[in-house]
DNA sequence: TTAAGTGCAAAGGCTTTGCAGCATA
DNA sequence: TATGCTGCAAAGCCTTTGCACTTAA
Protein backbone atom coordinates (compact mmCIF):
# COMPACT_ATOMS: atom_id res chain seq x y z
CA UNK A 1 0.00 0.00 0.00
CA UNK A 2 2.07 2.81 -1.46
CA UNK A 3 1.67 5.88 1.15
CA UNK A 4 1.84 9.21 -0.15
CA UNK A 5 4.46 11.84 -0.34
CA UNK A 6 5.36 15.01 2.19
CA UNK A 7 6.27 17.67 -0.89
CA UNK A 8 7.27 21.32 -1.38
CA UNK A 9 3.65 21.99 -3.57
CA UNK A 10 1.73 20.10 -1.59
CA UNK A 11 2.94 21.99 1.74
CA UNK A 12 2.95 24.75 0.17
CA UNK A 13 -0.98 24.05 -1.29
CA UNK A 14 -1.72 23.45 2.33
CA UNK A 15 -0.49 25.91 3.84
CA UNK A 16 -2.36 28.09 1.33
CA UNK A 17 -5.49 26.93 1.74
CA UNK A 18 -4.83 26.87 5.59
CA UNK A 19 -4.27 30.86 5.11
CA UNK A 20 -7.14 31.15 3.27
CA UNK A 21 -9.40 30.45 5.59
CA UNK A 22 -12.00 28.58 3.57
CA UNK A 23 -12.76 30.31 0.20
CA UNK A 24 -10.63 30.00 -2.45
CA UNK A 25 -11.45 27.41 -4.88
CA UNK A 26 -8.68 26.00 -7.56
CA UNK A 27 -7.76 29.01 -9.82
CA UNK A 28 -7.12 31.02 -7.14
CA UNK A 29 -4.89 28.70 -5.02
CA UNK A 30 -2.88 28.47 -8.49
CA UNK A 31 -2.74 31.86 -8.74
CA UNK A 32 -1.61 32.82 -5.22
CA UNK A 33 0.89 30.17 -5.23
CA UNK A 34 2.62 31.27 -8.36
CA UNK A 35 2.44 35.15 -7.50
CA UNK A 36 4.71 34.25 -4.26
CA UNK A 37 7.26 32.96 -6.42
CA UNK A 38 6.10 29.09 -6.06
CA UNK A 39 6.70 26.70 -9.23
CA UNK A 40 3.14 24.77 -9.21
CA UNK A 41 0.97 24.12 -12.19
CA UNK A 42 -2.68 23.88 -12.30
CA UNK A 43 -2.89 20.50 -12.51
CA UNK A 44 -1.08 19.66 -8.87
CA UNK A 45 -3.20 22.09 -7.44
CA UNK A 46 -6.56 20.08 -8.39
CA UNK A 47 -4.30 16.25 -7.88
CA UNK A 48 -3.35 18.07 -4.54
CA UNK A 49 -6.84 18.86 -3.61
CA UNK A 50 -8.16 15.57 -4.32
CA UNK A 51 -5.71 13.84 -2.13
CA UNK A 52 -6.47 15.97 0.49
CA UNK A 53 -10.22 15.41 -0.29
CA UNK A 54 -9.26 11.77 0.14
CA UNK A 55 -7.42 12.30 3.39
CA UNK A 56 -10.33 13.91 5.24
CA UNK A 57 -7.71 17.33 5.35
CA UNK A 58 -9.82 19.49 3.47
CA UNK A 59 -13.40 20.03 2.37
CA UNK A 60 -14.68 20.48 -0.70
CA UNK A 61 -18.29 22.82 -0.79
CA UNK A 62 -20.20 23.93 -3.66
CA UNK A 63 -21.12 27.37 -2.56
CA UNK A 64 -24.31 27.91 -5.04
CA UNK A 65 -23.47 28.47 -8.74
CA UNK A 66 -20.19 30.03 -7.70
CA UNK A 67 -18.34 26.66 -8.26
CA UNK A 68 -15.89 24.55 -5.95
CA UNK A 69 -14.13 25.94 -2.72
CA UNK A 70 -12.15 24.26 -0.56
CA UNK A 71 -11.64 24.76 3.23
CA UNK A 72 -9.57 22.90 6.00
CA UNK A 73 -11.98 20.08 7.60
CA UNK A 74 -12.52 21.81 11.10
CA UNK A 75 -13.92 19.52 14.12
CA UNK A 76 -17.35 21.52 14.17
CA UNK A 77 -19.18 21.23 11.27
CA UNK A 78 -20.57 25.05 10.11
CA UNK A 79 -22.45 25.89 6.79
CA UNK A 80 -22.23 28.80 4.50
CA UNK A 81 -24.28 32.17 3.67
CA UNK A 82 -23.36 33.69 0.89
CA UNK A 83 -24.20 37.47 -0.31
CA UNK A 84 -25.25 37.96 -3.42
CA UNK A 85 -24.57 41.56 -3.16
CA UNK A 86 -21.31 41.81 -2.26
CA UNK A 87 -20.03 38.16 -2.26
CA UNK A 88 -19.03 37.88 1.09
CA UNK A 89 -19.23 34.53 2.72
CA UNK A 90 -20.11 34.38 6.38
CA UNK A 91 -19.69 31.32 8.36
CA UNK A 92 -22.46 30.58 10.95
CA UNK A 93 -23.16 26.64 12.70
CA UNK A 94 -26.58 26.16 14.68
CA UNK A 95 -27.57 23.71 17.24
CA UNK A 96 -31.29 23.13 15.19
CA UNK A 97 -28.88 21.54 11.93
CA UNK A 98 -28.05 18.67 14.66
CA UNK A 99 -31.73 17.91 15.57
CA UNK A 100 -32.71 18.50 11.45
CA UNK A 101 -30.59 15.96 10.50
CA UNK A 102 -31.50 13.39 13.63
CA UNK A 103 -34.91 13.66 12.99
CA UNK A 104 -34.55 13.44 9.14
CA UNK A 105 -32.32 10.19 9.67
CA UNK A 106 -34.77 9.00 11.86
CA UNK A 107 -38.00 9.66 9.56
CA UNK A 108 -36.52 7.77 6.65
CA UNK A 109 -34.37 5.67 7.95
CA UNK A 110 -31.32 6.74 5.73
CA UNK A 111 -27.47 6.98 7.49
CA UNK A 112 -26.61 11.26 6.70
CA UNK A 113 -22.63 11.00 5.66
CA UNK A 114 -22.47 14.40 4.57
CA UNK A 115 -24.24 17.59 4.69
CA UNK A 116 -24.59 21.08 3.26
CA UNK A 117 -26.62 23.61 3.76
CA UNK A 118 -26.13 26.75 1.62
CA UNK A 119 -28.17 30.04 2.27
CA UNK A 120 -27.90 33.14 -0.13
CA UNK A 121 -29.53 36.47 0.06
CA UNK A 122 -27.91 40.19 0.81
CA UNK A 123 -26.20 40.74 4.10
CA UNK A 124 -26.92 43.98 6.48
CA UNK A 125 -25.05 46.36 3.77
CA UNK A 126 -26.60 45.20 0.88
CA UNK A 127 -29.83 44.95 2.33
CA UNK A 128 -29.97 48.63 2.04
CA UNK A 129 -29.06 49.34 -1.20
CA UNK A 130 -31.71 46.70 -2.44
CA UNK A 131 -34.24 48.35 -0.83
CA UNK A 132 -33.21 51.89 -2.03
CA UNK A 133 -32.77 50.96 -5.67
CA UNK A 134 -36.00 49.42 -5.38
CA UNK A 135 -35.11 46.53 -7.47
CA UNK B 1 -40.40 44.96 -22.81
CA UNK B 2 -40.69 41.88 -25.03
CA UNK B 3 -42.85 39.09 -24.25
CA UNK B 4 -42.04 35.32 -24.40
CA UNK B 5 -43.71 33.32 -26.73
CA UNK B 6 -45.18 30.31 -25.94
CA UNK B 7 -43.63 27.74 -28.36
CA UNK B 8 -43.54 23.88 -29.06
CA UNK B 9 -40.13 23.34 -27.88
CA UNK B 10 -40.74 25.25 -24.81
CA UNK B 11 -44.26 23.56 -23.97
CA UNK B 12 -42.55 19.78 -24.51
CA UNK B 13 -39.61 20.79 -22.15
CA UNK B 14 -41.56 22.48 -19.35
CA UNK B 15 -44.27 18.74 -19.36
CA UNK B 16 -41.04 17.17 -19.15
CA UNK B 17 -39.82 18.36 -16.45
CA UNK B 18 -42.96 18.39 -14.66
CA UNK B 19 -43.32 14.57 -15.31
CA UNK B 20 -40.04 13.78 -14.54
CA UNK B 21 -40.83 15.04 -10.80
CA UNK B 22 -37.93 16.95 -10.35
CA UNK B 23 -34.30 15.21 -10.46
CA UNK B 24 -33.62 15.88 -14.30
CA UNK B 25 -31.00 17.33 -15.52
CA UNK B 26 -30.33 19.09 -19.21
CA UNK B 27 -28.71 16.19 -20.99
CA UNK B 28 -31.40 14.03 -19.75
CA UNK B 29 -34.34 16.23 -20.65
CA UNK B 30 -32.71 16.74 -24.47
CA UNK B 31 -32.55 12.87 -24.12
CA UNK B 32 -36.19 12.19 -23.63
CA UNK B 33 -37.41 15.09 -26.03
CA UNK B 34 -35.50 13.08 -29.07
CA UNK B 35 -36.35 10.01 -27.73
CA UNK B 36 -40.15 10.54 -27.95
CA UNK B 37 -39.59 11.85 -31.49
CA UNK B 38 -39.47 15.84 -30.77
CA UNK B 39 -37.27 17.70 -32.48
CA UNK B 40 -34.94 20.43 -29.67
CA UNK B 41 -31.57 20.97 -29.31
CA UNK B 42 -29.45 20.62 -26.40
CA UNK B 43 -28.73 24.33 -26.85
CA UNK B 44 -32.73 25.52 -26.68
CA UNK B 45 -32.77 22.98 -23.95
CA UNK B 46 -30.53 25.17 -21.97
CA UNK B 47 -31.70 28.22 -23.15
CA UNK B 48 -35.51 27.00 -21.99
CA UNK B 49 -34.25 26.19 -18.68
CA UNK B 50 -32.67 29.49 -18.43
CA UNK B 51 -36.21 31.35 -19.21
CA UNK B 52 -37.88 28.93 -16.61
CA UNK B 53 -35.79 29.70 -13.71
CA UNK B 54 -36.00 33.55 -14.68
CA UNK B 55 -39.33 33.48 -14.65
CA UNK B 56 -39.83 31.63 -11.58
CA UNK B 57 -41.31 28.28 -12.95
CA UNK B 58 -38.45 25.93 -12.61
CA UNK B 59 -35.99 25.51 -9.95
CA UNK B 60 -31.93 24.75 -10.30
CA UNK B 61 -30.51 22.74 -7.56
CA UNK B 62 -26.88 21.42 -7.65
CA UNK B 63 -27.26 17.68 -5.94
CA UNK B 64 -23.56 17.66 -4.68
CA UNK B 65 -21.25 16.59 -7.05
CA UNK B 66 -24.63 15.05 -9.21
CA UNK B 67 -24.00 18.27 -11.30
CA UNK B 68 -27.69 20.64 -11.84
CA UNK B 69 -30.34 19.38 -12.08
CA UNK B 70 -33.86 20.91 -12.65
CA UNK B 71 -37.68 20.75 -10.75
CA UNK B 72 -40.71 22.83 -10.82
CA UNK B 73 -41.16 25.31 -8.34
CA UNK B 74 -43.41 24.19 -5.86
CA UNK B 75 -45.19 26.45 -3.19
CA UNK B 76 -43.54 24.61 -0.07
CA UNK B 77 -40.09 24.59 0.19
CA UNK B 78 -38.20 21.22 0.02
CA UNK B 79 -34.82 19.55 0.24
CA UNK B 80 -33.01 17.00 -1.08
CA UNK B 81 -31.34 13.62 1.06
CA UNK B 82 -28.97 11.61 -2.02
CA UNK B 83 -28.40 8.00 -1.31
CA UNK B 84 -24.58 7.67 -1.98
CA UNK B 85 -25.32 3.61 -2.92
CA UNK B 86 -27.89 3.55 -5.06
CA UNK B 87 -28.05 7.33 -6.24
CA UNK B 88 -31.55 8.04 -4.93
CA UNK B 89 -33.16 10.86 -4.31
CA UNK B 90 -35.16 11.54 -1.30
CA UNK B 91 -37.35 14.87 -1.02
CA UNK B 92 -38.12 16.02 2.11
CA UNK B 93 -39.02 18.63 4.67
CA UNK B 94 -39.15 20.03 8.13
CA UNK B 95 -39.86 22.83 10.10
CA UNK B 96 -36.85 23.25 11.35
CA UNK B 97 -35.50 24.54 8.37
CA UNK B 98 -37.90 27.83 8.81
CA UNK B 99 -36.59 27.61 12.13
CA UNK B 100 -33.34 27.35 11.46
CA UNK B 101 -33.55 29.90 8.82
CA UNK B 102 -35.33 32.55 10.93
CA UNK B 103 -32.12 32.36 13.45
CA UNK B 104 -29.86 32.79 11.41
CA UNK B 105 -31.34 36.06 9.81
CA UNK B 106 -31.68 37.62 12.95
CA UNK B 107 -27.96 36.10 14.18
CA UNK B 108 -26.31 37.83 11.41
CA UNK B 109 -28.83 40.87 10.19
CA UNK B 110 -28.58 38.71 7.23
CA UNK B 111 -31.88 38.63 4.75
CA UNK B 112 -31.95 35.15 3.34
CA UNK B 113 -33.18 34.42 -0.49
CA UNK B 114 -32.67 30.89 -1.54
CA UNK B 115 -31.86 27.95 0.68
CA UNK B 116 -30.29 24.80 -0.09
CA UNK B 117 -29.95 21.65 1.65
CA UNK B 118 -27.97 19.11 0.65
CA UNK B 119 -27.77 15.35 2.71
CA UNK B 120 -25.92 12.81 1.84
CA UNK B 121 -25.80 9.28 3.37
CA UNK B 122 -26.99 5.83 2.91
CA UNK B 123 -30.94 4.59 2.31
CA UNK B 124 -32.20 1.76 4.67
CA UNK B 125 -31.43 -0.73 2.04
CA UNK B 126 -27.76 0.42 1.11
CA UNK B 127 -27.19 0.71 4.96
CA UNK B 128 -26.94 -3.23 5.11
CA UNK B 129 -24.33 -3.64 2.11
CA UNK B 130 -21.83 -0.99 3.87
CA UNK B 131 -22.47 -2.72 7.56
CA UNK B 132 -22.11 -6.44 5.90
CA UNK B 133 -18.96 -5.61 3.20
CA UNK B 134 -17.23 -3.55 6.26
CA UNK B 135 -15.86 -1.21 4.16
C1' DT C 1 16.49 2.49 -6.42
C1' DT C 2 11.71 2.91 -7.11
C1' DA C 3 7.19 4.25 -6.30
C1' DA C 4 5.12 8.49 -6.32
C1' DG C 5 4.75 13.42 -7.85
C1' DT C 6 4.90 16.91 -11.49
C1' DG C 7 4.40 19.84 -15.81
C1' DC C 8 2.61 20.25 -20.14
C1' DA C 9 -0.60 19.84 -23.47
C1' DA C 10 -4.54 17.52 -24.86
C1' DA C 11 -9.00 15.94 -23.99
C1' DG C 12 -13.57 15.70 -21.56
C1' DG C 13 -17.92 17.45 -19.58
C1' DC C 14 -21.16 20.88 -19.26
C1' DT C 15 -22.90 25.28 -20.64
C1' DT C 16 -23.06 29.45 -23.43
C1' DT C 17 -22.94 32.11 -27.69
C1' DG C 18 -22.68 34.00 -32.71
C1' DC C 19 -24.99 33.75 -36.60
C1' DA C 20 -28.16 32.78 -40.18
C1' DG C 21 -32.68 31.09 -40.95
C1' DC C 22 -37.52 30.25 -39.08
C1' DA C 23 -41.83 31.03 -36.64
C1' DT C 24 -45.14 33.32 -33.66
C1' DA C 25 -48.09 37.14 -32.44
C1' DT D 1 -43.87 42.40 -40.44
C1' DA D 2 -40.97 42.45 -36.50
C1' DT D 3 -39.41 40.44 -32.57
C1' DG D 4 -38.20 36.53 -30.61
C1' DC D 5 -36.93 31.42 -31.17
C1' DT D 6 -34.03 27.73 -32.98
C1' DG D 7 -30.21 24.76 -34.74
C1' DC D 8 -25.61 24.26 -35.60
C1' DA D 9 -21.06 24.65 -34.72
C1' DA D 10 -17.71 26.95 -32.21
C1' DA D 11 -15.99 28.58 -28.07
C1' DG D 12 -15.51 28.97 -22.91
C1' DC D 13 -15.08 27.20 -18.35
C1' DC D 14 -13.48 23.97 -15.08
C1' DT D 15 -11.43 19.65 -14.29
C1' DT D 16 -9.08 15.38 -15.51
C1' DT D 17 -5.66 12.58 -17.89
C1' DG D 18 -1.58 10.54 -20.74
C1' DC D 19 3.02 10.72 -20.98
C1' DA D 20 7.72 11.60 -20.19
C1' DC D 21 10.59 13.49 -16.69
C1' DT D 22 11.82 14.46 -11.77
C1' DT D 23 12.02 13.71 -6.90
C1' DA D 24 11.39 12.08 -2.10
C1' DA D 25 12.22 8.28 0.96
Amino acid sequence: MGGHLVTARRRVLLDLIRGAGGHVDAKELYRRATSQGESISLATVYRGLRLFKALGLVDERRLGQLGCYYEIRRPVDHQHLVCQGCGKVIEFQSPLMRRLIDQVQHDHNFSVAKTELYLQGYCQECKWQTEDSGR
